[in-house]
DNA sequence: CGTGGTGAGTTTTTT
DNA sequence: ACTCACCACG
């Protein structure tokens, strides 16, 4: 057997580097293992000396799976591998994302299913989409059947590994269905199945449900795989669902040789599909099961760990476990109270920049962590009035972004023709002259014929496509302009045949036809779409591995997601982030804001139990992401849905002991939640009635008279404004009151144009 | 076919 | 404010 880099491993080393429990877990490889991680307790490290173990026990990297939920923890987990058995050893194993390593099987097997190796992958908008035009051509109530409902339905489906015909016997969906209102959701289904089929695309799901179609029906394949990998590890079991339950179940069945690393109190992805019985079950599943519990926590203070220790007590479904700390006992968990979501913004970044003062850290140091994606606004217009650097996760990914989906569907419209959401996408973009009435037309051909949308373009004739003979010509020429690209691209680079597409399909000419700040920006993104692209290939021509192909790239990307590209950590700046997101980091001083019933915990799960239990680990995953300072924030009034809301606290911060709590002497937490009074005391803040920050009740005016300013908004006539997208401009006059604030500006380039105030995101100069 | 205007809905989390 | 679907007109 060949020797893999020994001298990188000395057992001896690294074993005392770590603890009783953890020691145990690492060494343990005669059969299914389970290790309960708690937050903190060192569950990546476990992980990695477990790999770096049994490869110096004689298993042969490439044949060992780990399985991650995202791109970055399996990028993490092989560094970190990396840096205990080198680079060339740690690239052999198979590390990836659920997603990745099927897709990469899936690729490879893709003929036992009827795709082909190219097959494209669906995301989310292209599912949407897809099913928008089944609900049409159905002639359903798309009040009623909205794309996101629906495909939450099929994917439901199939991450429970229930297929169209199944689903229609299932009484329980049926008679769901029919509540809702929505009967014909598995008739959908089977049309969009077939459809995706017909265009030799998988969507997200597909990838675990065809997988397992894959080892279900063809024993000799499962048996290939199986036999390959001798060992399996699986990062955050509980968020696995049930399709990646069966599939691990199949690829172990023979040898046992496995082992799951997850924390049952940081399940919170069961709204897509997670299930967290899978972990709480685990040793009913395998009865030669060993479970390992790692109970002590290393990142945090003891009143961290306890605080969230006695929040998580409060969830009844869980496996007991005691999670400690032995560092300093450190400061009580902070709270701050704001009047208004604004104020909110105020206080926690003034304490940030106070911490910071007092504690010399640097601004890396800080996270903020939120409910919702929409929360983020108010903390960055804060740090930035504030001069304080910011870094946003989360919003609209680079490859979501209109201009990029644009050029990617290209991308792919080249790699599979049959392809049906990008061919819809850029069929006529840039314009040709091939309307929705022609689309309509050429699909519903292709419907009747049995065949794909591209067939009926490249050969109107044969499938009597009825439209004029000018139209016709343009499908053609656009078929023909498509065919090109893919003569070529089996000729030259991924990266040549990027630049080829840009600049022949028009989009080059259509980006630079205007000079506005939209269209700079959207060249920008393009050209650093081209440069990843040019890193790629030449990144592969580098290791010496064949030419790359766009489908290389495409497979690649199409399973990226934000947190994947966005540069590397950014020295020194403030995080702000989902709490979702947040699962797995951990910083120094760790802010939760908003607090607040319908919020956190989320509205949509007020009359579910369940939900309840998983926002409060939700909650659990927050604080503890904390090292040694966690502040808690909420606020009794909130802007939502273009209204002011006012808001109760939320039930957790009943819930969390008060010993560990720093309540401010003015405002004690009452017993029970309470909803607000009108007239609350002021506590501690009396100073921002009078802030220009401090958001007024409508000012009373009168009725349609023009006023000369604006006082809440600091703005009069005649003040000089830079707004967001439309860039320098004049304000000629004000009018309205209240919500409907109206600014009239006349800007630089774009001329004369209404702002309503509320919603204006503009600096005043 | 393409454009530009109107009106409705929007905000939970993401591989 | 934004995005999307829909409609009327050139």
């Amino acid at each position: 057997m060949k020797t893999y880099e020994k001298r990188y491993i000395v057992v001896e080393d690294y074993l005392k580097e770590l603890n009783e429990s953890q020691k145990e877990a690492v060494l343990y490889t005669d059969g299914p293992a389970l290790v309960i991680a708690g937050a903190g307790s060192g569950k990546t490290r476990v992980l990695t000396y477990k790999i770096a173990y049994l490869i110096q026990q004689g298993y042969r990297p490439y044949t060992i799976l780990a399985l991650t939920f995202t791109n970055k923890a399996a990028r993490e987990m092989k560094s970190r591998v990396a840096e205990m058995v080198g680079q060339e050893t740690a690239s052999r194993l198979w590390m990836g994302t659920f997603h990745s390593v099927f897709s990469r099987i899936l690729r490879k097997e893709a003929a036992f299913l009827g795709y082909t190796k190219d097959f494209t992958i669906y995301d989310t908008s292209d599912s949407k989409s897809l099913l928008r035009s089944i609900i049409k051509e159905f002639a359903l109530d798309e009040k009623k059947y909205k794309p996101g409902l629906i495909l939450g339905r099929i994917s439901h489906a199939k991450n429970s590994l229930i297929s169209p015909e199944e689903y229609d016997r299932d009484r329980l969906l049926v008679e769901a269905d029919h509540t809702a209102g929505i009967p014909r959701t598995s008739d959908i289904y089977r049309a969009y199945a077939s459809r995706c089929k017909m265009a030799q695309a998988m969507d997200f799901d597909d990838l675990l449900y065809n997988t397992n179609i894959l080892f279900r029906d063809h024993p000799d394949v499962l048996k290939k795989y199986r036999d390959f990998f001798s060992y399996v590890l699986v990062d955050e079991y509980q968020d696995t669902n049930f399709a990646q339950h069966v599939i691990i179940k199949k690829l172990v069945e023979k040898h046992h040789h496995f082992c799951v690393v997850g924390d049952d109190a940081q399940s919170i992805y069961s709204f897509r599909g997670a299930e967290i019985e899978n972990i709480l079950s685990f040793e009913k599943d395998y009865t030669d099961s060993r479970i390992f519990k790692l109970e002590q926590n290393y990142r945090s203070t003891k009143t961290i760990v306890k605080a969230a220790n006695s929040l998580i007590d409060k969830n009844r479904n869980q496996i007991r476990k005691e999670v400690y700390s032995e560092n300093t006992t450190g400061n009580k968990i902070g709270l701050i109270r704001a009047y208004s979501d604004l104020e909110e913004g105020i206080q926690v970044i003034g304490k940030i920049a106070e911490l910071r003062m007092r504690t010399l850290s640097p601004y890396s140091d800080f996270a903020i962590l939120y409910r919702t994606n929409a929360q983020s606004r108010i903390f960055e217009e804060e740090a930035r009035k504030r001069g304080i650097p910011y870094r946003i996760y989360g919003g609209l990914s680079f490859y979501q972004r209109k201009e990029i989906k644009d050029v990617i569907s290209y991308f792919r419209l080249v790699v599979n023709p049959m392809d049906e959401e990008a061919l819809k996408r850029v069929i006529n973009y840039p314009l040709r002259g091939i309307g929705d009435t022609t689309v309509s037309k050429a699909l519903s051909c292709a419907l009747t014929n049995g065949v794909s949308m591209w067939n009926v373009l490249c050969d109107p004739d044969t499938y009597a496509l009825d439209v004029n003979n000018g139209t016709k010509r343009k499908l053609i020429a656009f078929a023909q302009l498509i065919q090109s690209f893919m003569n070529a691209s089996s000729e030259i680079s991924a990266y040549d045949l990027s630049i080829k597409i840009v600049f022949e399909s028009g989009i080059q000419k259509e980006l630079s036809s205007e000079m506005t700040i939209e269209h700079q920006s959207k060249r920008e993104n393009l050209q650093e779409l081209l440069n990843g692209i040019s890193m790629f290939t030449s990144d592969r021509e580098e290791q010496g591995e064949d030419p790359c192909r766009l489908i290389d790239f495409l497979s690649e990307v199409s399973l990226l997601t934000d947190q994947d590209s966005g540069d590397e950590e950014d020295a020194s700046k403030v995080t702000l982030m989902t709490v979702h997101s947040a699962k797995g980091l951990e910083f120094k001083n760790v802010f939760v804001v908003g607090l607040e019933e319908d919020l956190f915990p989320s509205s949509m799960c007020m009359n579910s139990p369940k939900a309840i239990e998983e926002e409060r680990r939700l909650l659990y995953v927050a604080i503890t992401r904390a090292k040694e300072n966690c502040i808690l924030s909420c606020s009794k009034s909130r802007f939502r849905n273009g209204s002011m809301e006012l808001c109760r606290p939320s039930r957790f911060l009943y819930e969390i002991d008060p010993q560990f709590l720093d309540i401010p002497t003015s405002d004690k937490v009452k017993s029970q939640p309470q909803p607000v009074s009108q007239p609350q005391p002021p506590f501690g803040a009396s100073h921002l009635a009078a802030s220009p920050h401090f958001k007024k009740l409508p000012t009373v005016t009168e009725n349609n008279k023009k006023i000369a300013s604006f006082p809440q908004y600091n703005l009069s006539v005649g003040d000089q404004i830079e707004h967001e997208r439309f860039g320098t401009g004049k304000v000629i006059s004000l009018e309205g009151e209240g919500d409907s604030c109206k600014a009239k500006v006349t800007f630089v380039h774009i001329g004369e144009k209404q702002l309503l105030l509320k919603f204006a995101r503009f600096k005043k100069l």
